[in-house]
DNA sequence: TTGACAAGTGACCGAACGGTAACTAAAATT
DNA sequence: AATTTTAGTTACCGTTCGGTCACTTGTCAA
């Protein structure tokens, strides 16, 4: 009954150890038991199950975008965490620390979300959509959400000046990179935590000091 | 007689679009005008041609960091760039500046660095030796290189205080992420060049006040 | 009770794969 | 001049690939 699902789950880690190409159809089958032949009854091609899980991962991604957001009454547009702002005494530098290290931690502690990051970085270049797609996911929306963040931050006085845009780099570019290392080489987990601890602790007390 | 070299060029080109599962023989053999058989005089498998492109990868990276680098009298083992810093006079930071441009514009006009990052890319999770020569190469090398030169600005004053590991981090990581999306979307190539230069002067505008 | 349907199976298909064998012609070596 | 080596060819090998087919079996509605 859950066959469809239970394809899909390991059709996404396959793929997000060996790539499309990499993975046969037997491969998927064979840890779920069943023929190869018994995967056409659910899918038409190998294709499909890859373009399925993609478009349900784009699905749960705007989910949780959603429900971890709230509509900020200022900006209209601006999409902003309820534990980085309270609507009515503004964003809290330490709200915000603790919102990056429950995100980093949610991020590679979850299968999920490691397996998609996996599989999209191994195949982002495959195709236009798969490259914006990786861009928009891992890059811009976050730089993006960063960026109104900082905003705030600047008008409220929590930080006297600089660019926003250039804050959010500075800020999310480190987080993103170690959780590169920590997504290749496991063993280097506690290092990049702390690392990640570390650079946002300095970040803020450097932000603080301008 | 230069069929070999002409063999990893095609390859490599081949190998950094579609990756190495994706890439067959005749695929290489085919742009060169000659049949998928006469690899096999010059290379053995497949295999052995991916690990001839990594491994002369190697080479001229390490020719690269060594030619490019001094090293730096008082450390020993730091290696600096010629021309970040003076040995008798000590670091311009303008100089950095223009450095890190030119660093970028050369990973992003010439195909070689281009062609092996993207092939570094898709491939870093098909080993433990793949994972960790991305980690060092584009990440931990790096670092610690914008590490000795931050311990040099703080040492000199013209950067009053601040860590720097996660100074170089703030440094470094953006500038990364940007050419992640360069190499992705080509089409944003100016934006990226754009974003690179507004984070580098907004960064050295900040830690000159700190 | 029966008949439609969903979800399997094993056998099979043509194509493409990585790789080899036998052969050839030119170039280099002796 | 004779011979070996190099670098290429075509034809072919066994295997695996994505995908199809005919068939079976259990479930469930008419």
């Amino acid at each position: 009954m859950n066959t469809k699902e239970q394809i899909l789950e390991e059709a996404l880690r396959q793929f997000s150890r060996k790539g499309f190409d990499g993975t046969s159809m037997s491969d998927i089958a064979g840890p779920l038991g069943i023929s190869k032949a018994a995967l056409y009854k659910h899918f038409k091609s190998k294709q499909q199950i890859f373009d399925r899980i993609i478009e349900e991962s784009e699905e749960k991604y705007k989910d949780v975008l959603d429900k971890l957001s709230v509509h900020y009454p200022d900006g209209g547009n601006a999409k902003m965490n309820k534990k980085d702002v309270d609507v009515y005494s503004g964003i809290s530098a330490e709200g915000l620390c603790e919102n990056v290290l429950t995100f980093v931690r949610f991020s590679m502690s979850d299968e999920y979300p490691k397996q998609v990051r996996r599989m999209l970085t191994i195949s982002q270049f495959q195709s236009n959509e798969l490259s914006k797609m990786y861009s928009k996911r891992y890059v811009d929306d976050m730089l993006g959400y960063d960026e109104k963040l900082f905003e705030q931050l600047i008008k409220t006085g929590v930080i006297k000046n600089g660019d926003p845009k250039a804050l959010a780099a500075m800020f999310y570019a480190p987080v993103i990179m170690y959780m590169g290392i920590w997504d290749r080489e496991p063993k280097r987990a506690k290092e990049c935590e702390k690392a990640i601890k570390d650079h946002v602790e300095q970040f803020f007390n450097m932000t603080k000091l301008c």
